[in-house]
DNA sequence: CGGAAGATCCACT
DNA sequence: GTGGATCTTCCGA
């Protein structure tokens, strides 16, 4: 029951770097029948497919797993780790180096009290409790491997307009988790609303643009 | 075909 | 700050 814009495929089909930039800001929304849950997005990391160590494309050939992420930019790519917690991605460039960007965090907007009872809580809670993560990100709008391959211009989930953020509202990072990748774990892709107490959690921000 | 490791979260010390 | 939960995926043999 909202109205807004799906941002178009074109948005996505772009280095994943600008992707997971500009999708601060932007909107997250799961139509789960006449429902709407959405996310204002505030944290994301970018994974670059082909040669970086961190991504699961990094090898440069698809898998069974991750047949989508060699898909043209613009489709979900949801994956579980740790046997617990889904993970959202968005699939960006084209087909050739299977590039994606992880969604980490957003800011409740649209079925609060549903997302609350989804992650097992009751209300009122801090910020970045409900979704401040991705496994809690995923828990919270319901968003499973059964979403996997599915566009993000139409249909059930969708990425909406929202604003896009200046320059100097934008913290840059190392990602988080993939110190297992060698060189690429340094490497600064990881994005987030400078400030906002949703973001997943403090680190070291490499260029804190003012 | 076995096993190691994982883009996390939560409870507990 | 540390460890356990939980299970799929993929590599190497």
């Amino acid at each position: 029951m909202t109205k807004r814009r799906p941002l178009p495929v074109a948005f996505f089909r772009r280095p994943a770097e600008r992707v997971a930039r500009e999708l601060l800001g932007q909107v997250l929304v799961h139509r789960i029948g006449d429902v709407d849950l959405a996310v204002r997005i505030v944290e994301t990391e970018a994974y670059l497919g082909t040669g970086d160590r961190a991504s699961h494309a990094w090898r440069g050939e698809p898998t069974a797993r991750t047949s989508v992420l060699f898909e043209p930019g613009g489709v979900a790519y949801v994956y579980l780790v740790y046997g617990l917690h889904d993970m959202f991605n968005v699939v960006t460039e084209g087909a050739e180096n299977g590039s994606a960007v992880l969604v980490r965090a957003g800011e409740p907007r649209i079925g609060v009290e549903r997302m609350i009872a989804n992650r097992g809580l009751e209300g009122p809670v801090g910020a970045g409790v409900v979704a401040g993560g991705p496994g809690k990100l995923c828990r919270a709008m319901e968003i499973t491997r059964r979403l996997n391959g599915s566009p993000l211009d139409r249909g059930e989930l969708t990425i909406c307009r929202g604003e896009t953020l200046p320059p100097h509202s934008v913290a840059v990072g190392a990602r988080v988790g993939v110190d297992y990748a060698g060189a690429a774990a340094d490497w600064p892709l990881r994005f987030a609303e400078k400030g906002n107490p949703h973001v997943s959690r403090p680190h070291p921000w490499r260029h804190e643009i003012s």
